[in-house]
Formats: structure tokens, sequence, C-alpha cells
DNA sequence: TTTCTAAGTGTCATTTTTACACTTTCAAAT
DNA sequence: ATTTGAAAGTGTAAAAATGACACTTAGAAA
């Protein structure tokens, strides 16, 4: 009888994280430099890579979050699957998997997963085939490797429906914040503009906070 | 250089498919059994199988739905991914997996899919390596193969979440059909009584309906 | 000191939600 | 044929949530 070895890359699947990061002004997404390539494409990519297959998706992603920006103890919530056969078609993309897998050719379906973090709190490091590793500007964003920006634009549209329903982004902020941080968090995340009395009220009214009577 | 041949099974990634069916009365979910099996265990399960590598998972669920229990033409919505390296450990599953798996021992991940039809237009029948399909009361399950039943479970959740937000359910009901029966159908999905005139008027006020006069 | 930018504050109208009880109709049983 | 039971059908009032709206104050920069 052939036992498998499952402490072993799995060809067929892959994780990859979108990490929001909010700095006080603008929503950005965390990336990595995949370096110099022959052909066109975006260098830049969402961080993820194949899983193990004795570990579940979740700590797949926490794993190779790690691995390639040294981010870890994040709070990771699954978004989705995104299979399409042809995700790998650009040559581009080609050309770095030959560089990195030992099947670039294999059918590969990737888990992606989402999270929203307060930037000042992690410093990317890049490591592994990551040859840097930063945040960027989602509103500058305009391509990414394989199908990641249409990873991203759905990550969004996930951050948008969760923020209205409960109001995370609080352990994004420091311990100290002003609304107007706040106010600003969610206006860049709805990507459209919040009246500032309303949306004052509405926090309140929630209860969570402690009025710090500092003003500033 | 290697051609990869894509027409064939990815013996690590399936789909499996939640169909909710609403009969007026009850919200049932479509399974299929497995068979005698020599050892303990549910023997249903969700139709689900590997999928080829020159198909997208959409297509996928699709397809493996209907080679299981000859529905088809159904709006199939992604749920998420599950692949916990443990949810083929049950000895019945390894064993029935080894009836029917060439690589029965593969670590297989899968995307559940949800859809909610209306029974009468949709007559299973059983195919492949399905013995039987049929509709099952959705409170009576209580075990099914594999991680099915958690998979369930957050399909249950996910229904939830849809018919609060936006009117799906009616393309499963009669062209003609009372308000009742509707009310019935948000009351099984939700899982909890809601006001009849309160539900009434709310519907009335999207004014999707016409009204057809005829009393019952 | 002037000027600009961002912070901070209250009210009112509209809409939405929730709670609540009796009558009518039809079908089934006697 | 009559009675009985079960489900269909109907309106109102109070409370809560939402959305629109403009001026004053404080601090930073010129």
């Amino acid at each position: 009888m052939l036992k498998k070895n499952y402490s072993e890359l799995n060809p067929n699947v892959s994780v990859d994280c979108v990490i929001f990061g909010f700095d006080m002004e603008n929503l950005t997404v965390l990336l990595i430099d995949r370096g110099e390539n022959q052909f066109p494409g975006s260098r830049m990519a969402l961080p993820g890579n194949l899983i193990y297959n004795d570990e579940n998706l979740d700590q797949a992603a926490n794993r190779v979050l790690e691995e390639l920006t040294s981010l870890k103890n994040i709070y990771l919530e699954q978004l989705g699957a995104f299979g399409d056969p042809n995700r790998i078609s650009k040559e581009s993309d080609r050309l770095w998997l030959k560089s990195i897998r030992a099947e670039p050719e294999a059918r590969v379906i990737t888990i992606a997963y989402v999270s929203l973090v307060k930037i000042s709190d992690y410093i990317p490091h890049a490591s592994s085939f990551a040859q840097s590793a930063g945040w960027a500007s989602v509103n500058e964003i305009h391509e990414l490797a394989f199908d990641h920006y249409e990873i991203l634009t759905a990550a969004k549209e996930q951050l948008k429906r969760k923020i209205k329903i409960q109001p995370i982004g609080f352990n994004l902020l420091p311990e100290k914040f002003t609304l107007s941080q706040l106010h600003r968090l969610y206006e860049s995340i709805l990507d459209k503009p919040l009246d500032k009395r309303n949306f004052r009220r509405k926090v309140q009214k929630l209860g969570i906070l402690t009025n710090l009577k500092e003003k500033q």
C-alpha cells in the first residue's frame, strides 16, 4: 500500500492574500514585486503561493503571507476560489512560474483571503521569491499578475459589504483616534462621501467607543 | 517539452453543490445516496466530484450536478472553499473513495456552490456513482459524508444573508402564488416566524408582483 | 495677524421597522 | 347540513433609523 507524503506542495491549489492597509489617509494593499521580467505585464502581484498537503487553507494563507512579506498573526477571512483555466495564460506570468515552480504548467485554482490592518503595525519585509513587498494605493493599481486584479476587485466589494453590516475597522486604528480618522477610513473603503454628522451619530450610537474628551 | 493534457480530472480539486428546494411546505436539499457501505456513517452526500483541468469552477459545478442528478441550467453561486486535510478522514468515506477515485488518498479541497430552486421544476435522476438522488428536509439532516454537513450549515447561513438583502425566491414559485406561500418560504429559510402583515406590506412595496385579485 | 483647512456640533422631515387582534373563508368532520 | 378548526386576509400607531443641511471654532501655515 502506497503511503502518501502529505507534507509536500500541492501543485494545483494556491492561496492569495489581499491585505488592505490604512494609514489615516489612503486605502492601500500589500503587493510583492516579482522583479525584472522580459515580457510585458505587471511586476506586481498579491502575495500568494501553493499550499502544502498537510495544512488547511487558513494555515496556508497565513504561512504564505508570512513567507513572502513577514507579516504574521493577521486575521484572514476567506473571499472565495478563483479557478479559471486561463488565469495563468499571460506570457509574463508563465515565464515567471517557470522560474519558481516545479510544475509551472499545472492547472492552479487559488483561494483568496482578505484582511484589513493598520499599516503602522506591520512593516513588510520581502523574502522567498518576493523581491520587495510594500503598500500600494488601491486607486493607483490598474494591472496585476495573473487574475490578481480581478481578485482585488472582488476583495474591495467584499470589504464594502462587510463594513456596512459590522463595524470592523476598529482594530485598525490606534487606541486613541479621532472620529475623523474613522470617517476617512469608511469613505476610503466605500469610495464615496459620507455625511460627517450622520456618521458620527451612527458610530456613537454603537457605544463601543469611550470618549476621551481630548480634542484633536 | 512536456505537453500537459488538460482534459483530465484534477485529483486535488472538487466541487460540491448545495441545491435547496422549496415545495411550498419545507426547505429541502438535494442529496445523493452513495449506497451500501460496510462502515458506519451517512450514506448521503451532497452531489459533488472532481473537476476537469480544462473547465472553470462554475462549469465544473454545473457538469457534476447534472452528471449525478440530471439537474441542469441551474444558477449556482459560489459559497467558498473547504479544504481541511482531515475532511476525508472518516473510514466510510475513505472506503467509498477507493471505489470511485483513481487517487483515493489525494488531498482534496472542494469548492461549494449554492442554489435555490422550485422542487416541482426539477426531478432528480441519479446516475454515475449516485445510487439515488432526491430531496431531503433540511431540518432532518444531522449527518452527511465528509464535511458536507459543515458545508450545508454554511450554505444555510449564506442563504439567510442573501434573502434579507435581495428578494430572491421569486423564480422559485409558480407564476401564480399566494403571499402565504412566499411567507412560508421566508420563514423556512430564516427559521423564525415573521409577522404576517409586516411581511406582506414589505413584499408589496417592492412592487414586483401583480395582484391577481383571485383569492386563495 | 491673517488665512486656510479641518474639526466639531443639532434639528427636522422622511422612511423604515415593529408590535398588535379581529373577521372571513374554506375544508373537514360530525 | 351544521359545526369546527385552520389558514388567509386586513390597518394603524409608536419607535427607530436615515438623510439632508450650515455655521462656528481651533489650529497650522503663510
